[in-house]
RNA sequence: GCGCCCGUAGCUCAGUGGAUAGAGCGCUGGCCUCCGGAGCCAGGUGCGCAGGUUCGACUCCUGCCGGGCGCACCA
């Protein structure tokens, strides 16, 4: 997949990595030095030309010559590459700068317009197998803020791989075992009790949220009081699986409302009812990595890069959550995934080392696992903190968030900041429909362009227009920029999914129609006059096919209307 | 105390070791008899501190200061 720019740039690598070859005996560099890794980059200032090359810079060394002499006996072998290129300087202290034909941009749209929804894919993935597993709340109580934000950074994730090319699965683990949700039945059971008029308290550690109430109201409504007799495990297991069932669907839905749908729930439990977690275990002690302590079954994470030995088996005889989720990863390896991709809040960082360790402990290679660490988010409402605690139930959930700023608001304010950066998420600004509100400036900018062609749709019926757009007519500083900005995209993508940092494209996103915004207010496009007219529709048309595809990576809706 | 993340403009944040560090919001002043004014144009202040590596550091290393989060036989 062969992108313009991408050609053009790796046209220059070529032309130079055959000059340095061919300048060794000058530089007095010998067949053993390797030429240096230099890079080919768009420098931020204009008069710098189009691309420019570090390569004398990091010649100085091994040449022990200056550098600007360097780039002076690197031009002299340098063949000029398969593109035009109208002008080649050295500058500043050494970096030698490309000018290229300017009408090198005219091949840009008819590429966008061929590739279409498409424009931006990559290959790079190879079809690889790449799992994100996003979220995974407890299924103890509503959807918050941090599960937002990590679902919007994990399904954008996901889309940014599989647009470069992997083959892509999207996972929730679903924390269906384990102390928390044995807490979770007492709590229920309290609940139930007070449905049917008794008198008792939700336990100290307990879940207090008022959805438990509801829950227990519906229980009842299907039960009744016939539990309230029965045998306390067979009443709290009861409770458990009906809200364990109300609990997922709830998740699913406002997830599926949030524009996230998953390939796969995998159920925490199911991986202790097929034994998958004693056979970890097995294998671990066979390896050699376990030991007994105080009655507990001890996994020897610090030979792994741990902090400390980690708890697997307790002295009652319960396996930790730790245990089950080595068992999970391993059989994510099991499965076929050849990277796997995790997005974990913040204050789950200290289980990243052990599980790595886990990982090589068990002979996996620790590396194909990464974990995308997010901060943790603040919520700001009249310009105050609005404190949160999932324990007293007092939080919004994300279905509050979806009903108050919308879906496409709150997508694009969790994935506009980087995933380690503190996310500040004002509720105010969020839901402003003004001028404001950064995700209306790009949606607003599609639509604008979609009003100008049903306005061309109207008036084409009296006398509608064939024939080939001439590009060669967009030669206004405004055109040229936004053309220019176009032609980043493929590199954005790949740039973004490479470094799993969604964010990177919702700021291209805004930059586009920035600039569009500022071509279209700077000259007319319907009534342009003949033949730029229709350069200037064609150039509003794969403005329009970036930012639908940028938005669509960011799970942000692109409106014909607003 | 130890570990991870963060510290960039008044606020919220971008910024693969490159040349003169950007955007949004807020503030001030302008802009179409015309394609959607949710728009455009103009105006300015900043890399927490101190060392080090480098031809070159906001970026890498060390120390310090400040903020967040972890350091359970919880998940």
């Amino acid at each position: 997949m062969a992108y313009l720019l991408a050609g053009l740039r790796a046209g220059i690598e070529r032309a130079l990595r055959a000059a340095a070859e061919a300048a060794r005996p000058e530089l007095g560099l010998d067949a053993d030095t390797p030429i240096p890794d230099f890079t080919v980059e768009v420098p931020r200032e204009k008069n710098h030309g189009d691309f420019a090359t570090n390569l004398a810079l990091l010649l100085t060394k091994p040449a022990r010559r200056p550098p600007r002499q360097i780039a002076d006996t690197l031009l002299s072998h340098l063949k000029p590459p398969e593109i035009q290129v109208r002008k080649i300087e050295i500058a500043g202290p050494g970096f030698i700068n490309f000018h290229l034909d300017p009408d090198w941009l005219h091949g840009v749209l008819p590429e966008i317009e061929a590739w279409g929804g498409n424009y931006g894919r990559r290959t790079l993935g190879g079809r690889r197998r790449v799992q994100v597993e996003f979220v995974s709340a407890n299924p103890t109580g509503l959807l918050h803020m941090g599960n937002a934000r990590g679902a919007a950074l994990g399904d954008s994730i996901a889309a940014l791989l599989a647009f470069v090319g992997f083959d892509v699965a999207r996972e929730f683990y679903v924390n269906d075992a384990g102390h928390q949700v044995e807490n979770l039945a007492l709590s229920l059971e309290a609940r139930y009790f007070q449905a049917l008029g008794q008198d008792w308290p939700v336990p100290e550690d307990g879940y207090h949220g008022a959805d438990l109430v509801d829950t227990a109201a519906r229980f009842v409504a299907r039960h009744g009081d016939r539990y309230a007799a029965a045998d306390a495990g067979e009443r709290r297991a009861a409770l458990l699986c009906f809200a364990l069932d109300e609990k997922l669907a709830a998740m699913r839905a406002s997830l599926e409302n949030f524009g996230v749908r998953y390939d796969v729930w995998f159920s925490e439990q199911s991986l202790h009812n097929r034994g998958a977690v004693r056979e970890t275990l097995e294998l671990l002690r066979r390896r050699g990595h376990l030991y007994e302590k105080d009655g507990a079954l001890w996994f020897r994470a610090s030979a792994f890069g741990g902090e400390k030995d980690e708890v697997l088996v307790r002295a009652n005889g319960v396996p930790t959550y730790f245990a089950a989720d080595i068992a999970y990863h391993k059989d994510k390896f099991d499965r076929g995934f050849e990277w796997v991709i995790n997005v974990w809040g913040a204050d789950h960082h200290g289980h990243v080392a052990r599980m790595k360790g886990s990982l090589a402990a068990l002979g996996y290679d620790p590396d194909a696992l990464d974990v995308v660490l997010m901060q943790l988010v603040r919520l700001y409402r009249g310009g105050e903190i609005v404190r949160m605690s999932k324990r007293t139930g007092q939080y919004v959930t994300l279905d509050e968030l979806l009903a108050e700023v919308g879906r496409d608001a709150a997508r694009y304010f969790f994935v506009t900041r980087s995933a380690d950066s503190h996310l500040d998420f004002d509720l105010d600004l969020a839901k402003s429909r003004t001028n404001e509100n950064p995700v209306y400036y790009i949606q607003y900018a599609h639509a604008r362009i979609c009003s100008i062609f049903r306005q061309l749709a109207e008036r084409e019926r009296q006398a509608p227009w064939n024939g080939t757009p001439n590009v060669a007519l967009l030669k206004e500083e405004t055109e040229r920029a936004l053309i220019r900005r176009l032609a980043d995209f493929p590199e954005e993508v790949a740039r973004a999914a490479i470094d799993l940092a969604p964010h990177r494209i919702a700021h291209y996103a805004h930059d586009v129609a920035g600039l569009f915004h500022s071509f279209y207010n700077a000259h007319r496009i319907l009534g342009a006059g003949e033949g730029l007219e229709e350069a200037r529709l064609l150039l509003a048309k794969c403005t329009r096919v970036v930012l639908r595809n940028a938005l669509n990576l960011l799970g942000v809706s692109a409106p014909e209307r607003m």
